[in-house]
DNA sequence: TTGAAAGCGATACCAT
DNA sequence: ATGGTATCGCTTTCAA
């Protein structure tokens, strides 16, 4: 018996079978470089010695190639899978991935900064995926830095940075709009947060220019473009923040537009799973959507289909493979810093509808 | 101007300070370790030289951690994110990781033998997540040999190897049970597939025998007992792929129960999104679950709970979270496999009622 | 085919 | 608080 105090590596199994490092390397990585029969006494020498195969990370730095992509919320990381229109995202991003037999590494974000920038440094990658990211976040410039491919979506300031999105601001007008046309004045609007996550409440107007979050900018602007287009003065607008992305913190908050005397006729959600948690608070306080109250969202998640909710659509799948792509599909370096804007649609369904006199 | 044909490395940002490359190192990694008017110039100079910080791949080959865990997944990548079980396991595994600063990477399967074992080798981690492998999967020896942490959900054959999951055959037969006590007879069942993925349409008694999907044969073998319990042929009963784990699928296949002389009066689906296309399916004929016919299901997704779906509930946030901690919990050697075994349990709602007359 | 030599880029340990 | 030295485990020329 051999010691087996120090674990079997490639040096190990040469000795073994009487042969160098590169054939035993050879044997794994190249198998057309060497005579099978070879082939087979190395990986037979190499299952009796216990040696588990290359290294994984001394391959990745030898070969400068991680074979994954890096995927970077800000929010946390169950967080991604709790969200449908996340959840489609990542969809996305996997089908391409996959297909280039390419990993997706999920980086959680820790709330330090020293923290987060040593995840950010640590992550053995090719590239990283940056989403919903704030505009000014510590991280981001630890992974500018490692000048390794980079994409962003949705969150866009940096116009040297590669991006996908849609027009917020024109797509959120389409459902500002459809409310107008319908004759709402009297509206209001549901977002998940505008300072700081976890606070829930009507934002002021001062509170929703300082917010951090350019999507939540695009999209308020939007509605409020139209709004203001059809007489009605932003400031009386009720913003109220659910605090967190979820259906019942939505229904929760949406107390505050439901339970008061000069109740809204429609409600604008920033986010699908912000307005069926409107919805649910409606069908609690036994107001029919489309009837007694107009509710629209956004992001089109298959939930809103089976709720029959009036949203924005917008293809997160698509958006998902784009960003892939970006990542996977090395561009020449000439080329200008691709910017993909993507179409979105409004959908209406039963949710919305005059309003009620 | 320093010719920058080279990358910047730490000896480079060394040489530029004056200091030795371990000072550099500990300037990201130990700031404790020098004062930091030091700390400061060599940070400058990283910044001036375009030093993107310590590899990724070199630290982790030289510290011996990864610093992320992987998920192997037979199916493909972006089934992953289709399925809201999996979203939900997913889910768990994440919440754990992150508190621990540890990254997810999601492994892609590729078709191939050696593709799928060069994927393991390559995959930088510090643990397997083995989730819906079938019991012979040819890259499961390759995770193995490897040597690091290891866990298996749902599939379980080999005791050598921590699991995490559920009593299969019991829990299928509280669903079964429900179902007979109601005095239904004429069952059938709904399964995604059972000899190859997308083959749809009835299984015969051998071909269920012949599934590598220890899952499917538990859940199969529980339905089975109970209704043979209940007098009931097995040879009789009708058990039809979906073909995939969706809910088009499955409303699809739903055509061979439905639209045939004997329809039965109850269906079994081995999960909830084919028991949610099974509801499509009578919904588009007229039928009323709960009282033309019986649906029940199987995992208790989201769901379920708003379509009034009877089914089985699985904790699977918990089996993600449990499987995690397995993972990133490092146990003394001298301990026994740990096999955990989650509580299920029967949540009848609206989609089952008595035998029509 | 096979092998020798030269790194890939960083960190740990032990002095100083 | 700093620096020298050894090493982590592999792949890649290039020559034989």
């Amino acid at each position: 018996m051999e010691p087996r105090t120090t674990r079997a590596t490639l040096q190990t199994v040469a000795d073994e079978v009487g042969v160098s490092r590169t054939t035993v390397s050879n044997a794994y990585s190249r198998p057309d470089q060497l005579n099978s029969a070879l082939r087979e006494r190395i990986l037979e020498a190499a299952r009796r010695l216990g040696y588990p195969g290359p290294d994984a990370a001394a391959r990745s730095l030898r070969r400068g190639r991680a074979g994954a992509i890096g995927l970077v919320f800000t929010e946390t990381l169950s967080y991604a899978f709790a969200d449908p229109y996340s959840v489609g995202f990542l969809r996305g991003v996997a089908e391409v991935a996959e297909s280039s037999g390419t990993g997706l590494l999920l980086i959680p974000m820790p709330p330090g900064t020293d923290e987060a920038e040593t995840a950010m440094r640590d992550a053995v990658v090719d590239g990283f995926c940056l989403y919903c990211m704030p505009v000014r976040h510590p991280a981001k410039k630890v992974i500018q830095a490692r000048g390794l491919p980079v994409v962003t979506t949705d969150e866009n300031d940096d116009p040297s940075i590669p991006h996908v999105g849609i027009d917020e601001r024109a797509s959120a007008r389409l459902a500002a709009e459809h409310l107008t046309r319908l004759g709402h004045r009297r509206v209001a609007v549901m977002v998940d947060h505008v300072v700081e996550p976890g606070r829930a409440g009507r934002a002021t107007v001062e509170e929703q220019r300082d917010s951090e979050c350019a999507v939540l900018h695009g999209r308020l602007g939007g509605y409020r473009e139209v709004l203001e287009e059809a007489g009605v003065d932003w400031a009386n607008v009720p913003v109220v923040a659910a605090g967190r992305n979820s259906r019942p913190a939505a229904a929760a908050a949406a107390a505050h537009l439901l339970d008061v005397a000069d109740r809204p006729t429609a409600v604008l959600a920033t986010g699908d799973v912000l307005a069926l948690g409107v919805l649910d608070a409606c069908e609690q306080r036994g107001l029919v959507p489309g009837r007694d109250i107009s509710v629209a969202g956004f992001d089109d998640v298959p939930e809103a289909a089976r709720a029959r909710l009036t949203t924005v659509r917008q293809p997160m799948g698509e958006k998902g493979r784009r960003a892939a792509r970006l990542l996977l599909d090395p561009r020449d370096p000439g080329e200008a810093v691709p910017r993909v804007q993507l179409p979105t649609e409004l959908v209406v369904r039963a949710t919305t509808g005059p309003v009620p006199r």
